[in-house]
DNA sequence: CTGTTAGCGCCTTCAC
DNA sequence: GTGAAGGCGCTAACAG
């Protein structure tokens, strides 16, 4: 049976150029110090050869900085968050930056669990994007000295920085707009509770459209369910002109019942959602 | 200004306890050895008072197994890749695994720069999801002794397991289902090219519908191409009335361009797509 | 400019 | 049953 080839590590490479381990590293970091030009050259060769790679967990163990960053995300399926992360992994990678990514699944208790395991795993800074609720998780790191940052949503007491759209101005472009095209109405759907940036949403749009809002509506985040609303309200011909969802996905979702209820969009129905996934603003005029 | 903490460590633990490292080892890890009651106790109450995490760093260092898998993704931010990360990483985490997530954008230079990045983070495995093309980088892996496999795609000459759908199945059951529903002809919407499964699944169609193919459309991988597409067939009354697309995102472009152009659905046209994607067959119905 | 050496935190043989 | 000690691969002091 063959057997399996030992990793290539430093002090081999140092051998084969016949220097010391110290002087390898310097030549494969550019640094911290300088190296005559020929060593640096029997050492490059040397590794070229042994097609040596570094290991990056004695490096981590030894400088106390891992280069990997921990994304904690509520649920990459839904195209909301995965086009984050898919951003978010992007960005960390221009910095040389490895990402961790867990789901968390709207789970405060499996948050948290995440947010554990990858501070065992010395991650060097944390990203957490989720929809609601839960704990500080980012005071917790902090704690153990970890940078963290909250995307999308902040949870109460919490002091870390947040990177999250302004919801205020969001909804009254939004009420604006549907304004300036003749609705005086503007309904609201959101989602079950209050919580997170939706809650925050739904109390912009309160202030907004004041005494003139329209309905205020209700269903889970998914496509199917603001689908099946709409099929409902269109049946018993209570859909308004005028809507502002709360997410991408239910905007989708009404513009699918709409669709199928032969609902003409946008001759009856106006709509504009406030996330802004990539796909969103494409395929059915969201507005017009 | 206050002073940066130094984590806990197993020797801190083991002074608290009065034990010796090898010790609260033994504890922590359930063995390889076993020790005495007493002082197990001892150890776990030392470990909670301190709040004490292991480093995974060091371990890592130590038994030449990271606990880490890399996932390597065309793109997260497309709901079918992104289901399928969610998917992933949920089946590691039950398996007691950490993912680090990259993405590569549909460019194999980047997805063979990404394995290199893994290689040297020493994950012990790899999850490689690729839309198509690309060299064997499974082959790669395996040279540096860390298993690899393939989902969704695996490149020509390839080795390493794949996991994928059976594409050619698939296809014809959709045909299949099309004509109970008295279609005759059945078209096939596919992308610009017949790279990876999307190809297999454009000649599965061909061998299943033969001479009774209705016509071979193409566009881009996006609901806005599909779209378009659709739209420009129904004004020049080109639109065939039952449809099969390679994938889930043209899929949802199509109704949405027939819904824009108040081509009714499922009236005059029957679609059916292949991926598979959570969301997908829910909202507008894809077929009856 | 280069070499030698002492650990980073942990696991695991050895001795007791 | 427990303790002491060496070393995983690398970096950063310290010499020279």
């Amino acid at each position: 049976m063959k057997r399996t080839t030992r990793a290539v590590t430093l002090t081999d490479v140092a051998r084969r150029a016949g220097a010391s381990t110290a002087v390898v590293s310097y030549v494969i970091n550019n640094g911290p110090r300088p190296v005559a030009a020929a060593t640096r050259e029997r050492v490059l060769a040397a590794a070229a050869e042994l097609n040596y790679r570094p290991n990056r967990v004695a490096r981590a163990l030894r400088s106390r900085t891992t280069g990997v960053v921990g994304l904690v995300l509520a649920d990459a399926a839904n195209p909301y968050f995965g086009a984050l992360a898919r951003h978010v992994e992007q960005a960390l990678e221009e910095r040389d930056k490895l990402t961790l990514t867990g789901n968390a699944g709207y789970s405060a208790d499996r948050q948290r669990h995440l947010v554990e395991r990858f501070l065992a795993a010395q991650v060097d800074g944390l990203v957490i994007v989720s929809a609601d609720g839960g704990a500080d998780v980012a005071a917790e790191a902090e704690t153990a000295g970890v940078p963290a940052v909250y995307v999308h949503h902040r949870p109460e007491p919490g002091r870390a920085p947040l990177v999250g759209a302004d919801d205020d101005a969001a909804v009254r472009a939004a009420v604006a707009h549907l304004r300036t095209h003749g609705h005086r109405h503007v309904a609201f759907l959101t989602g079950p509770d209050d919580a997170g940036p939706v809650g925050r949403r739904h109390a912009a749009w309160q202030a907004t459209a004041g005494a003139a809002a329209g309905p205020l509506l209700r269903c889970a985040y998914s496509q199917a369910a603001a689908d099946e609303l709409t099929r409902d309200l269109v049946a018993r011909d209570a859909m308004p002109p005028a809507l502002v969802t709360a997410t991408d996905e239910q905007a989708v979702g009404v513009l699918a019942g709409a669709c199928a209820t032969g609902h003409p969009v946008p001759g009856r129905l106006a709509v504009i959602s406030l996330d802004g996934t990539p796909t969103a603003p494409t395929p059915p005029p969201l507005s017009r």
